[in-house]
DNA sequence: AATTAACTTATAATGATTCTAAAGTAGAAG
DNA sequence: CTTCTACTTTAGAATCATTATAAGTTAATT
């Protein structure tokens, strides 16, 4: 319910204003991770309250809940940017032909050897992106 | 030397121009990978030939050597489209800290788990990036 | 050399993102 | 409960990367 979120809000220091809560709401209200991009995020609030924001308000909350860990950034080909209500460290596949994303689940997936980093360096973050197509691609002759 | 960039340009069916075989001479004449953003890649080139090159002429061979197979588009943050002139699949280490990109090479890294597809879907292409930081960062206290 | 399709160019258009300045609101203090 | 202040929202302007356009230029063919 709103509590939660008001105090999610509140321990990042973060307003719990009505346009931040609506946000909330629309992105951790839900079991399913969910991906999205700032104008489609946009589009949703609008249609589910009825009534305008700033296209402004959307990129500062949205930046807000990547920079205290709430969101992830996913980087993809193309234009846009997509973010992840997942902020877990997971991995994506990514149909291009439809636009579809899908986490994979850590135990999916097993990166078992990597290289040897620069002297004085550590890894921060891994990001695997597996894109799919249809099989029909490239059949065999 | 110059004809072999003609030939390939020829094989591709691009008509090896002036500006063609410049961008060509920076992409393709050097032992090292090269990663380069479009406007970077511009000022190189107006550097090298102290004249100036139209910025629609540099993305539309970039695109066009993409479309070839000469380059690859790599996905990172950030707003800025960055490529590789080393088009075989391999992958990245990205130091955000200094904007650094190192290839990996195939033999020192080993993707041993991929996910279940969905149906009638096949793997395209994968793409991992380890982003690195400084050793001091987060340190055991 | 003449012809033509492909190419380069400068500039305009577009689209995503960020900035700005004014008006509104939450929370603290009285 | 009112006042005050700092934080927010907002609409619109500004910016940045990229793409489209239309006019002039050039490579290749005759």
């Amino acid at each position: 319910m709103k509590n939660h979120f008001i105090d999610r809000l509140r321990t990042s220091g973060l307003r719990p204003t009505k346009q931040r809560v609506e946000i909330c709401k629309i992105l951790f209200d839900r079991k399913e991770t969910f991906h999205f991009t700032i104008d489609r995020l946009k589009k949703i609030i609008e249609k589910n309250t009825k009534s305008k924001i700033s296209l402004a308000t959307v990129y500062n909350t949205v930046h807000a809940f990547k920079n205290n860990g709430y969101v992830k950034e996913i980087s993809l080909h193309g234009n846009k940017t997509f973010f992840d209500t997942n902020s877990e460290n997971h991995h994506h596949l990514y149909d291009q032909e439809t636009g579809d994303l899908l986490d994979i689940r850590n135990e999916d997936i097993l990166l078992s050897k990597v290289p040897p980093l620069p002297k004085g360096k550590k890894i921060k973050k891994i990001e695997i992106t597996i894109s799919i197509e249809n099989n029909s691609h490239n059949q065999k002759k």
